[in-house]
DNA sequence: AGCGTGGCACGTACGGTGTACGTGCGTCAA
DNA sequence: TTGACGCACGTACACCGTACGTGCCACGCT
């Protein structure tokens, strides 16, 4: 009946495209059972528990990042490159961002792109201290935005926006959020990422960098 | 019996505790309940569900933020302090930094912290747009370092770290996250912040203001 | 004082969850 | 041929969120 038998990679695709139809509130054992034309408890012979399987989505989905790193190009643009990745990744999978960067994985699956990038780095210059550093105030940054951005488009109308509606602001509690209101209120996105992220690649490339690498 | 009645600051309250002392995965409305020493659904009358009672918390975390603004403090000064104080509520309440950043609220409960902020930009000489972006980028900041902080510690023991066993790391796939193993590994989660966020300071201050806005 | 009323704690019940465990069928190895 | 093993399956249990009905008690009005 099914063409193909059951196995852990099936499960965590249906899992995933589970959360991205119907959101992770709707993952359960059995809907993923059913989505897969088997019975509930047959997916435990592939996979050891709900726990398991939802690390098994971020790491999937961390795998999935592509990296077309070009190593003739200036380290400052690769940097922007792996962090656009990261943001890519997470924009083709919205639903799921939240349980990826929920979960923190113990298994090497996300460590290729923390690879690439402390390689970039070392290459760059920055000692070992430093390049530790600079990747996780970028990792931070990325992860922040995410959250924002997938939080933002919860569903596909974000109806009600983050911020309260505009009747609910009271102006002489907040009168600097009440001026701003216009300006909080649409947000571009990929303009804000892009903003944050040069703001980061300009200051860690005035940072001190061993002599003699790539400028 | 019980010396206070019931009431909903009583419960979110009980469910803060309750957080802390045994985790996120254990609540539930009749555990909170009997901590309470009354029945499930008796916290039904004054909180329309769990996901409300859930928001509460945050709301209830994020309003207990600590303002001690100087105002005659020089703006960076005052921007290192608000971000700090974030920081700080995270690391009182550990293990509910997580359910606070993972649901987005709509009342303005959240408001404060950002009138501040933004204020404080505004006499800092940045325009609307700069405000909203350079709080944001903060905000992405202390966001994503929190979660990996709180990561990073999730019950009392971090036995397990974030980095996969120094034995399952291959040196041949990942050569320079094998070279760089103990810089990973051992890491000041305050001085990384500090770090990143005096950056982030160091960078916005030179980006162009309002002439004649403070120095 | 008598009486209505509304708030609030409570218990029961229903549909759903994760998963421990036993059963039976298929397909390979000896 | 037979044994063993893998794997899909069903049942069962404890727990979950919460809709709903019941009864107590403290109050406001006449």
């Amino acid at each position: 009946m099914t063409p193909e038998p059951l196995s852990r990679a099936r499960i965590v695709r249906a899992a995933i495209d589970l959360i991205e139809r119907e959101g992770a509130d709707a993952v359960s054992m059995r809907r993923i059972a059913a989505d897969l034309g088997v019975g509930a408890m047959s997916l435990y012979n592939h996979v050891p528990s709900k726990a398991a399987l939802l690390d098994g989505v971020a790491e999937a989905i961390l795998s999935e990042i592509e990296f077309t790193d070009d190593p003739d190009a200036h380290w400052t643009d690769r940097v922007r490159t792996q962090a656009r990745a990261f943001r890519q990744i997470a924009h083709h999978y919205p639903r799921c961002t939240m349980v990826v960067v929920s979960r923190q994985l113990t298994s090497p699956a996300g460590l290729l792109p923390v690879e690439r990038a402390l390689s970039t780095l070392r290459e760059a210059g920055f000692d070992a201290r430093d390049a530790v550093r600079v990747l996780r105030l970028f990792i931070a940054y990325i992860v922040g935005s995410l959250l924002r951005e997938v939080g933002v488009t919860p569903t596909f109308a974000p109806v009600g926006s983050i911020l309260p509606r505009v009747a609910d602001i009271d102006p002489a509690l907040f009168p600097v959020v009440a001026s701003l209101y216009d300006t909080l209120r649409d947000c571009d996105a990929e303009e804000e990422f892009e903003f944050g992220l040069e703001i980061l690649v300009q200051a860690i490339q005035a940072l001190p960098r061993r002599p003699g690498a790539a400028t």
